[in-house]
DNA sequence: TAGATTGTTAATCGATTAACAATC
DNA sequence: TAGATTGTTAATCGATTAACAATC
């Protein structure tokens, strides 16, 4: 399309302002000012202005933003205005708590599948949905919708299992295995490293009193 | 000190890098160059060259970069050469999933205390630990070293029990809540917030075929 | 109208990349 | 020594902040 490339720097912050602003919409408010806005999040409001004009003006000089307003243009551009269909593969600690986790429901994303090798687990039930072999993967993707796979499989498996989705069409991943996945362009992956996010957090302790 | 500050770019790249340097070394690689690093990590040889020269010279011109020792430099940057003591807020899926995993213990992260106000969930045992009730929290800090609060509970309560723990002098989160702490300076926050990262692949899958 | 606040341009700052001299 | 590759400076690129005219 013609429309300019939004930097991965604004893609970033806009689920944030959708939080304030939920937040904001929940609280009653229903005007709010870039510079109101900045005190509360602790960014300038020249930013959360130039963010905001990325996709056009949502404002109005002399009043501000409406809440209710900016919050559903912001949550069109996340796409939140539609429902995705996940499956989840691997039903360990991790993917059983992606598949309880209500609040994902609520914004749209369904869990309609999860699978595991474990015969141990293959035939129970997590929050309401069975566990299949992994074994009948590639029959679930051709006879149901995927719009995302969730990967909460060890490290060794998550490149594969991901490539071959992506040979079945499923083009968006969330990686939550501790190694890239390397796939082609044309599909979108959401890594979820959290040794790494504990690393950074172990980095900032070691340096909290180094300043 | 002394010290340059390394910006937060730097720092949020060292964990991939040390990953990958696990990677080469228990696949018996002893010397790496800057060059096929970068085509392995698909980053520029350049960047990785400035950013571990933030920390001093660990390569050897001519020769490349030892893996070992370079992957037990980054490791020391990165605090990973000490032991940290984990308490968990909340003993729901998330927080459960997190105390058995057992990855963290393995690089030192040793999970010390399970907490939940649920009379249903306390005296239960997850990973050898018994949850205990939230008024035992207090005392609990007060008798034993905390080095991380891991916060895996609702939004509404994270914030006043982070505070509650900081000003018990613990001064490291890893908030897992769908909200910001706030907490005064001289506290090290990492925030793992699930569902901005679902947004940001909602937008992505969104936007995949807009090029 | 006067006051407020956006939208937008220009200035600054910081991060990435390129280039190459130093040196193993 | 010749070849390779780092460490480091300089050039480029992009993101953030400041400023202000437009306008509600």
């Amino acid at each position: 399309m013609s429309e300019k490339k939004i930097s991965s720097a604004v893609i970033k912050r806009l689920p944030r302002y959708y939080r304030y602003l939920s937040e904001l919409l929940e609280n009653g408010m229903d005007r709010i000012s870039s510079q109101e806005l900045s005190r509360k999040m602790h960014v300038t409001a020249s930013q959360i202005r130039q963010d905001f004009n990325n996709f056009g003006g949502f404002g109005q000089q002399g009043y501000g933003y409406n809440v209710e307003v900016l919050r559903g243009e912001i949550g069109k551009i996340l796409g939140l205005d539609q429902k995705y269909h996940v499956i989840i593969l691997g039903a360990g600690n991790l993917g059983r708590a992606l598949a309880n986790y209500g609040g994902f429901a609520k914004r749209g994303f369904i869990v309609s599948g999860i699978f595991d090798i474990d015969r141990e687990k293959v035939g129970q039930k997590i929050s309401n949905i069975e566990v299949l072999d992994m074994s009948k993967l590639k029959d679930f993707v051709a006879d149901n919708t995927v719009d995302i796979a969730a990967l909460t499989l060890p490290k060794g498996k998550a490149p594969e299992v991901a490539k071959e989705l992506a040979e079945l069409g499923v083009c968006a991943f969330w990686n939550f295995a501790a190694t890239d996945l390397n796939l082609p362009e044309g599909v979108a992956v959401e890594n979820v490293h959290l040794a790494e996010s504990l690393m950074r957090l172990s980095y900032n302790i070691v340096n909290l009193h180094k300043d």
